[in-house]
DNA sequence: ATAAACTTTGACGCAACGTGAAAGTAAAGA
DNA sequence: TCTTTACTTTCACGTTGCGTCAAAGTTTAT
């Protein structure tokens, strides 16, 4: 079963617009075309775009998503059973907003005050969420709903101080990455710098200060799409070169 | 308790620039400045921006709640009670997401093929919201919540000829009016039938089958400045033009 | 007194399209 | 078979809601 542009916008539910555009940037590309140049959907090209469009949904921007749906290692129902899990950590959000209106409107009804802190509970969250999208849904694979948990909170205990100073390792780790790819050397210097950046970084949201979870972490990024996805920006290979450096950086190289 | 930029930001989870462009867009101004022109917002800012929040989250654009939140008429209780049914709503259709996933891990699981309508049943609620978006809440304070769900529960419930039937009267009316803007006689006969196409349009989305409601409405178009836009493009002056020829169709003109 | 952090205004850049134009093709209607 | 309508192509400008940077001033901490 093949669609025109416009047939697959309608079941879709996106715009003719929007397929040209994925087109454009190689996102989504329609299985073949006409005789006359018009683009021609198939069964393949369906199914990516279903996956693009819960990407979408959980906030992961057009070129992340490219990079993961494009990877040879890309794998469909993985895909799909992280989606259901963002989209459930989403309502859970959503939840939490609803509560807050709703106990909004009790506290505006009754005419109890509510703290201004109590107000903003559930939009706070959002920063929270965002970095959840970036990263919760492989580290609570991986080690569990509890270390999640605990790096959130954590992240709501932070002081701007501490979250910014985060987010500058979070810079210099790529920085460090990007010359120490330049070297080739995943035993370097520059490439040892990169992974104790990392490891600095990672402290911030961790408990766990063991060589094994830094070295599991760092298998996690090119087992994973979106964080390969995320370093490879860097360099493509990025991703492997810096699981390589950890494991070496951890001494965890040969196990 | 006055809050700075920064300090409102944190409390909220918005970023400074965020609170500058409010201010500058006009849509949260702070209470007051301070000697040196430092921004200070009050309890009045804090609740506002909670507003503003919920209304963001609800995907509602800037301009649409700097006027509502800006209207003489503006109830806050109302509103709150509003964005916690649009919340709920929201959260429907993420639940059907989750189905639409757990439904298509299912089906790969097993090998059972899920027809491409079914693939995108969910995300095809996105054509409502969005629809929503743009005039529900307008709609939903000058009409009540029960009617503008009444409208969407209509688009849920119809067919795609009956929808394509809908979009094609509202290109007619438009088509229809631009002629009688021609010979600028709202009472004329072919302004009168651009009315009577508009009543014919409405129909698919409204129970009000009224006059009243009907020009009700009309007057809407010129109060209302995304409607007079959208009217006004086919020819400026296009909006007060067909609710000059509503109202004498429906004689509501000396009303 | 100095440094760091925060503030101001101004301004350019960006993502993800929407919208319009000009010209060609396919499908439907007379 | 011709005409009309609907859809297609590519190209290109515009929009929203900020992010980010710069330069200079103010406030807070050391």
């Amino acid at each position: 079963m093949e669609y025109t542009v416009h047939e697959l916008a309608r079941l879709a539910g996106v715009t003719s617009r929007t397929l040209r555009y994925y087109d454009e940037i190689g996102l989504l590309k329609p299985g073949r075309l006409s005789e006359s140049g018009y683009r021609l959907y198939g069964p393949r090209e369906v199914d990516r775009l279903q996956q693009i469009l819960f990407y979408r949904e959980l906030g992961v921007d057009l070129e992340t998503i490219k990079q993961i749906v494009h990877s040879p290692s890309f794998d469909e129902l993985k895909a799909l059973r992280q989606h259901r899990e963002q989209l459930l950590e989403k309502r859970r959000h959503l939840d939490a907003l609803i509560a807050n209106v709703e106990k909004t409107i009790g506290a505006k009804e009754r005419g109890i005050m509510m703290s201004d802190k109590e107000k903003f509970a559930a939009f706070k969250e959002r920063l929270m969420e965002e970095n959840e999208q970036k990263y919760g849904e492989e580290i609570r694979q991986k080690y569990g709903e509890e270390q999640v948990n605990r790096s959130n909170e954590k992240l709501r205990n932070m002081t701007k101080e501490q979250f910014d100073e985060a987010e500058k390792l979070s810079k210099d780790v790529l920085e460090a990455l990007k010359e120490a790819m330049l070297s080739g050397d995943p035993g370097g210097e520059a490439a040892q710098r990169a992974a104790d950046l990392h490891r600095q970084w990672l402290s911030f949201w961790w408990d766990h200060d063991s060589k094994e979870a830094h070295a599991g972490l760092a298998r996690l990024y090119v087992e994973d799409e979106r964080f390969k996805a995320y370093y490879d920006r860097v360099h493509p290979g990025a991703a492997e070169f810096l699981k390589e450096a950890i494991l070496i950086y951890t001494g965890m190289k040969d196990r």
